[in-house]
DNA sequence: TTAGTGATATCC
DNA sequence: GATATCACTAAA
């Protein structure tokens, strides 16, 4: 199966993120299919780690679209997200489901990721990628999660996109709730 | 609904 | 150096 190359990564974060949906994760030789996505989209967006700034924890978000960007979340929750448009600019996906495990921190968990992972390459590295095995599915759009700390404006923006399963001949989207 | 957990950022 | 906060989860 083809990995996703560098010119998927390298577009804006929210069209990444919604093709990312239906993807396959690959890490530590198991494969899950990706089902939801959530878009952090620069500093201008205040959902997002980097809207205060570079710092040591945001400098990743800065590299180069494909780099894996992994952090822990309430002391016992890895993240995985993937950086996306163009270099210098703080954009990410996160990775927040997969069809074999509901939830970010459970997904990390089933698949051993940890933030030994951070700052590596999706696109050249051996740990963890992604592949595009041509399956087309439904997408729907909506609102983030777990952001009560961003500007509402920000919270209402549709950039968390989920698998629609019983739309799997659809190839339109999105489907607004 | 609430406890649990530890890195990070922000304030002394 | 100290504290508050957090892109969550499991148990009740």
């Amino acid at each position: 199966m083809p990995r996703l190359t560098e010119e998927f990564y390298h577009r804006p974060c929210v069209q990444v993120a919604r093709d990312l949906v239906g993807k396959v994760l690959v890490c530590g030789g198991r494969r899950m299919r990706v089902s939801q996505t959530e878009a952090y989209c620069g500093e201008a967006d205040t959902a997002c780690h980097a809207s205060k700034g570079r710092t040591k924890r945001t400098e990743v978000m800065y590299m180069p679209a494909g780099t894996v960007y992994v952090y822990l979340c309430y002391g016992m929750h890895w993240m995985l997200n993937l950086v996306t448009g163009e270099e210098g600019q703080p954009e990410a996906v996160l990775i927040r489901a997969c069809v074999e495990a509901p939830g970010p921190g459970r997904l990390t968990k089933a698949l051993g990721i940890t933030g030994a992972l951070n700052r590596t390459s999706a696109l050249t590295g051996e740990s963890l990628w992604l592949e595009d095995d041509g399956f087309v599915c439904g997408v729907s759009a909506h609102k983030r999660v777990g952001i009560g700390y961003a500007s509402q404006a920000d919270q209402d923006r549709l950039w968390r996109f989920v698998l629609e399963e019983n739309a799997a001949d659809s190839t339109e989207n999105p489907v607004c709730p």
